[in-house]
Formats: C-alpha cells, structure tokens, sequence
DNA sequence: GCTTGCCTTGACGTGCGCGTGAAGGTTTAG
DNA sequence: CTAAACCTTCACGCGCACGTCAAGGCAAGC
C-alpha cells in the first residue's frame, strides 16, 4: 500500500509517517516511480508507534521497540532495551501519580477552608 | 524593597516579577526616579501565585486569586471565582490520576509479558 | 488530453506557557 | 569613579511532534 492508505488505516497523516522515516523509525520500499510502498509490518509498526505514544513515550522513546521488531523479534517490547524504557516510564508515572496524590490533597483541603498542606517540589506530568 | 529584593526573597528574578507585572497580576509604587517599590504585601502575593503554579494552575488561572486579595480578603481563595478555579483544577488532576492509573497497568502488564490492555483516549496532564 | 488526486522533496511555521535575552540608557552604592 | 542594580521595549527561546506551503512529477478516470 502506499503512503496515503497507511496513513489512513492506521488514523494519522502522510505528514506524520514521512517525518518518523526522517526520524529513522519507519522505512518504506520504493516502487519505479518513487513512491513509497508498504505492507502489513508496517502497518503494525505504526500502531506499536501510536501506541506507546498514547502511553506517555516520546518518538526517541519508540526506537529501541522498533529496533527490537527489526530483529525479527515477535513483540517490541521483549528487548532489554525495550523493557528498560518501560521501567523509566513506570518510575516516571508513579512519581507523576504521588505528585499528582499531594496536588489533590492540597486542593482538597483549601476547598474545605483547612490549613493549606505543603505541595513538594515540581515535576513533570506529562500525558 | 525594590524589584531585586522581592526576587531574592521570593526565590524568582527580576525578569519574572516584570513579567508578572505586564500581565496585570502585579502592580508596583514607583519611586521619583521611577523604580518600583514592594511591600510586604507583594511578597505574599508573589508566594500565593508561586503556590498556585505549583499545584498546576497557569498564571492565567491565579487571577481570580489575585483579584481576591487586592479586593481586601485574608485569603486569596475565598471567592467564589478562585474556589471555581479549584475545582476545575481538581477535576483535571482526578482524570490525570485515572489515566495515569491505566497506564501503570499497561506498563507492568507489558513488562510482567501479560497482554497488553486498552489504554484510552489521551488526556493533558501537566505537572 | 484534461482534470483530479495521488505522490515527491525541502524549508519554514505552529502551539503553548513562561518567561529569557539583548540593547541601550539612568541611578545608586561603595 | 566604577560596578552593580535599575529602567524600557522588542524579540526570541524552548520542547516536540508534526503542519503548511511551494513547486512539481505520476496515475487513472472521463
């Protein structure tokens, strides 16, 4: 299939699969003509993408799964790189979920006209 | 006190507070030879918008706070508009624990090689 | 053969919030 | 006298995952 049913199939943009090529992630066969073509690994790969993103992984985050299904490997995420990004991510949310806990208590307790509770220092929340 | 040391006592910069100040949330006396000039008062202020930041709020979200003490009260969260505010806030947290939650279990169900769950739509979940 | 709609590359723009940097000048502190 | 602190305004950065536009090449239906 070419560029622009991938796109579609897996719910995203022409735009966005040129840009993970660019990145390194994705790489397509060229027909005689130039144009992309790509097949149901491919596919696959894209929502492996997709899906850790929806997680809380970035794009550089995704290479050592991609990496790992390169390899032939059935999953992406059975590779010791793979996993220890998981293991980053776990340590990343659950600090996300204790900070966000402390957030919850404080705002909480000013709705109740309490004693305001100290909120610790920052840290990233992201998605 | 002058700009520099309400930014050492408040433990921000200069830079910061005349950021504030252009956005309305800060207002300052000038002196003859036009440099600004605090009070305790301010101090408090900046502390009150510091805390607000550090549960998430955006500086947009601190004014109702702000407007609440210029308006005379001991508490800049009395006002029905900065309670608002804090529910609002509450709800957004309360769905960043849920979706954090679900990725928790993504991520040790992938790392325990069970199968993957559904993680739903995304959600903003900042600091 | 003409239109429509794919596809190509490349360079630059966007959104968002929260400031920071630089330039160029005046006042104060020691 | 000199360095540090202050003043103003305009513009720029950052992080990240793309979006937008430009300028053009193929393919297929009518």
């Amino acid at each position: 299939m070419r560029i622009g049913e991938l796109a579609k199939r897996a719910g995203t943009t022409t735009r966005a699969l040129r840009f993970y090529e660019s990145e390194g992630l994705l790489e397509a066969q060229r027909t005689s003509n130039g144009y992309r073509e790509y097949d149901e690994h491919d596919l696959r790969l894209v929502r492996e993408i997709q899906a850790l993103q929806s997680v809380g992984l970035s794009l550089q985050d995704t290479r050592p799964f991609v990496a790992c299904l390169r390899a032939g490997h059935e999953s992406g995420d059975s590779c010791p790189d793979s996993r220890e990004v998981y293991r980053r991510r776990l340590a990343e949310v659950d600090a996300c979920l204790e900070r966000l806990t402390t957030v919850r208590e404080f705002l909480l307790a000013r709705l109740a006209f309490q004693d305001p509770c100290v909120v610790p220092e920052e840290i990233q929340c992201t998605s």
